[in-house]
DNA sequence: CTGATACTCAAGAGGACACTTGACTGTTGC
DNA sequence: GCAACAGTCAAGTGTCCTCTTGAGTATCAG
């Protein structure tokens, strides 16, 4: 709850590139190693650690050392969080349409009414 | 449907910005000037401007010119792409996570089965 | 007409990001 | 043991972002 701000703009950030929303789906099949996760990436593995990390530093996903590979798994939370703050946007102005549409009946229906 | 990996790198990157957060924000409240934008910010109208185009430029919002002011307003698409997307991914490892959910259970139940 | 308003534009500083390379460390299989 | 493997670390490079400054343009109010 406390740093909402801070995690929303690492979250967001996180999600901001192709590569990582690739590992992100790839994740989203089950629990994978960083070689795994690099395979059908083109670039060098140092660069999809630094990308894990970015991914780990907002807490969407988990890793874990398991002799000499590191397995990464999904963490739903982080993830849920983002998606929750556009629903809430989006409810704001749905109901905000909403009423603009009663608005515009309420004066269709009234100019209807006074025609003579 | 094309151009969807720019669409979301563009769009995800718009929102890991508070300010522009906070611009969507205020925007899901109704239309608004840059200058009424620019109110609770401590940046340069200039600043806004810039934001206001990331903004654009990714489809959350539109804007019109009336007279010298321009007016913005949200737009829904761009933002559902982005939140479907991670709705997507979630009902991915939410079904993984059932399955797995039914194979424990499953290996609970045979296990309490054959205690002798 | 004049001054104030509401941007608009271009250039640039400074920092963050996405990589790469090259050297190194801990594990595993034979 | 030792070679291959899976990653780790540090440094460096080029690019993108954010924001500022300092100019200019169009519009409106009186």
């Amino acid at each position: 709850m406390l740093n909402e701000t801070i995690d929303l703009d690492r979250t967001f950030q996180a999600l901001a590139d192709k590569s990582r929303r690739a590992m992100v789906e790839r994740l989203t099949l089950g629990p994978a190693s960083v070689s795994q996760l690099a395979a059908p990436l083109a670039m060098t593995l140092a660069a999809v650690v630094q990308h894990v990390q970015v991914l780990e530093s907002c807490g969407v996903v988990t890793t874990e050392k398991v002799g000499r590979t590191r397995m990464c798994r999904i963490e739903a939370e982080a993830m849920t969080a983002a998606e929750q703050w556009i629903t809430d946007r989006r409810r704001g102005w749905e109901a905000r349409l909403d009423r603009l549409g009663d608005v515009l009946s309420e004066i269709a229906t009234e100019n209807t009414q006074e025609k003579p």
